[in-house]
DNA sequence: CGATCCATTGATTCTTATCAAAATAGGTGG
DNA sequence: CCACCTATTTTGATAAGAATCAATGGATCG
């Protein structure tokens, strides 16, 4: 087994996330470096998981962003939400499940299974908050789709991922890496891409933010917070 | 102990529901009785839950119907969605969770009690398929406002509580009683009263459904659904 | 009877979609 | 390294959808 100690904590996304939810024991630890040592990727724009589909069992995303999608009939599809390192793909603890959306790869994506919530009720604990997250940013989708205009769902929508990923130590001083393309931004803010790249434009002439190169950087994410009225989601206290 | 049959089943739309998502046993059905003779009621605009509140029991609404909403710093609310008969509010078999969003009574509302999981399994099963409808609803939430028009978006939120209430039996033949204003339909669905009210009378011209003192009825549902695209949510087995 | 809530109507403005096309970037193979 | 191909971003012109503002009519309730 590999040593342990507070430099793999904090090199590691997934581990550095659940961390952050809720402090893990070195049992817990433990079976994540075990489990990250059997990785498998699903290629970008590949099914991690179909609609109805039955989960066999529960994967953590190690790498790669990943889209939680319906998939409606007339062959467009509408975005749900977005999976990031350290985040959940299925139940903890459900055996037998059947998927309630269509799990797709954005990038590459490097997937382990998740450790049993048995081996340590810190990690029992990280995964129930985790899923308490998972719903309250659903939530705040429809929030978003619900009260927003275009401009302020964009930046609701990526002060909500830089929040996400901070949590992973994946972002800094409102900067971080973004694989999503202005169609697929479009697609999980009920727009059309061209209204995106133009509001997008808007917020770089206001110096709000920036976005080039698959980087994005919010110049005052208090600013923004404060326009939208987001509230930032806690997680010192499980939501449920 | 009162007498248990076929008759009581059918008549309660708790019961009903709680029994259409899987089949419930003697025992579940007993608890359920026991728990029924002990309701309590909370009057129409009072809160059942407010966010981040720690809930100390689950619950179940047994008459009336009640909106989670988010409560934003403007004053105005967002109705996430609707929690009507035989619904559970809070977390079966979670002690000291903490409320996600606001739950308001939008009329008089009667409660009681969930009885614990552990009485029967089939009671913990229905259960179980509760919360994954509960999650689908999100989901068609978000789909509704993210793809539909407002008049696809007003006939599909129809659609959807037609098909909710259906399984206690408090709908038939597309006909059902609504609680809600049109101004509450407008913060469900993202748009003003008056465009509500607009579309509903293009909808109402175009033979395709009625509203009138608080009795709704869709002339043909299919038809709807397939306007919509939407889809069916099935009960016959979990979605998670 | 006044007060209040709800549904309805009209006129106008603003936001966003739609359609079409050009420019740019990124990746691949020669 | 260049030429080519594809995906993505950007631009422009126009139309449709929904918001906003303002006001009226109908119920219901104390």
């Amino acid at each position: 087994m590999k040593p342990l100690g507070a430099r793999s904590i904090a090199h590691d996304p997934v581990i550095r996330r659940l961390n952050a939810l809720c402090a893990l024991d070195d049992q817990a630890i433990a079976a994540l470096h075990d489990e990250l040592n059997r990785t498998f990727s699903v290629r970008s724009r590949q099914e991690l998981l179909h609609e109805g589909q039955e989960i066999l069992r529960c994967m953590l995303v190690v790498r790669g962003w990943a889209a939680r999608t319906r998939c409606v009939e007339d062959g467009r599809r509408r975005i749900i939400n977005v999976v990031l390192p350290g985040y959940l793909v299925g139940y903890p603890g459900l055996k037998r499940g059947l998927a309630s959306s269509t799990v797709v790869a954005i990038t590459d994506v490097l997937l382990c299974t998740a450790p049993d919530s048995s081996v340590s009720p810190a990690l029992a604990k990280a995964y129930a908050i985790s899923r308490a997250l998972d719903e309250a940013h659903l939530l705040g989708q429809i929030t978003r789709l619900g009260r927003l205009n275009a401009q302020e769902r964009i930046q609701d929508l990526l002060l909500e991922l830089l929040e996400r990923l901070e949590l992973g130590g994946l972002a800094r001083e409102g900067r971080f890496t973004i694989p999503l393309t202005q169609e697929m931004l479009a697609d999980a803010l009920g727009l059309t891409p061209v209204h995106v790249n133009r509001m997008l434009q808007q917020a770089r002439q206001a110096g709000e933010l920036s976005w080039h190169g698959g980087q994005v950087v919010l110049h005052d994410p208090k600013a923004i917070r404060r326009k939208v009225g987001r509230l930032k989601v806690r997680v010192s206290r499980p939501l449920i």
